[in-house]
DNA sequence: TCACCATTTCAACTTTATTTGAAACAAAGT
DNA sequence: ACTTTGTTTCAAATAAAGTTGAAATGGTGA
């Protein structure tokens, strides 16, 4: 009988303290849903296009929607999303709700443009 | 009867070559239903864990199991997700396939952390 | 008060993603 | 040939995400 695992493997894991001590490095449960939610908010190509959008300059939904060329109710659905997940933000101004990127948002959105 | 938009933002707007310039500006259809699938892989916890776990070492797809403590199946899907979306490679060394990071993967893994 | 405007909410529906357990595969050892 | 081992595939079931159109909200001005 074999071992269970490739030596060289097991071997490297070892010099780290073992699985158990890998195991412990990574994030709990809570931090990984977090951060899941946050890249499945951006896992849509709408949702993308509004954040690229609202790089070049804060935008009202009204003006969102136009670029898109979506319904009132599906823009407001992704804006939820996006809001959710603090990636944008939205203040009300006059009648209409101006919606920006947070710092959160942009810095994310900067990163994507090196893809 | 008001404008249909608010001024400050038509303002910005035109300064920026108008709406049109904006929308020419973002990226095409295909481009964001890319980017939009890379960070779909992203946004699992599961996946996630796995990407890290990575982070500290190559690892075959039995380890990756024990450290996940989910089914051969279940995690067969989520490395499959993850090949597909490149973050991932596996190649076969004896018996075993051995899961590392792409280039991809780790670069933007080494982001995640930051946040 | 009334009508209007921008935006959100709702419930029903469609689509896509994830989970399950069983079966299939391919490589290696007996 | 026969098993075992590590991994993948499949189809059926479940769950989650996204879409739709109609109705609701909340603010503004006539």
């Amino acid at each position: 009988m074999m071992a269970e695992i490739p030596e060289p493997i097991r071997k490297q894991c070892e010099e780290k303290g073992g699985m158990g001590a890998i195991v412990a490095r990574l994030p709990g449960t809570k931090t990984l849903k977090q951060r899941a939610r946050l890249f499945q908010a951006l896992g849509d190509p709408m949702r993308l296009k509004i954040l690229l959008a609202l790089k070049e300059q804060p935008l009202c939904a009204c003006l969102i929607r136009e670029i898109l060329g979506i319904s009132d109710s599906k823009l407001s659905y992704h804006l939820t999303v996006l809001k959710d997940a603090k990636l944008i933000a939205g203040k009300k101004q006059g009648q209409w709700i101006i919606y920006d990127l947070t710092e959160l948002g942009r810095s994310l959105i900067l990163h994507i443009d090196k893809c």
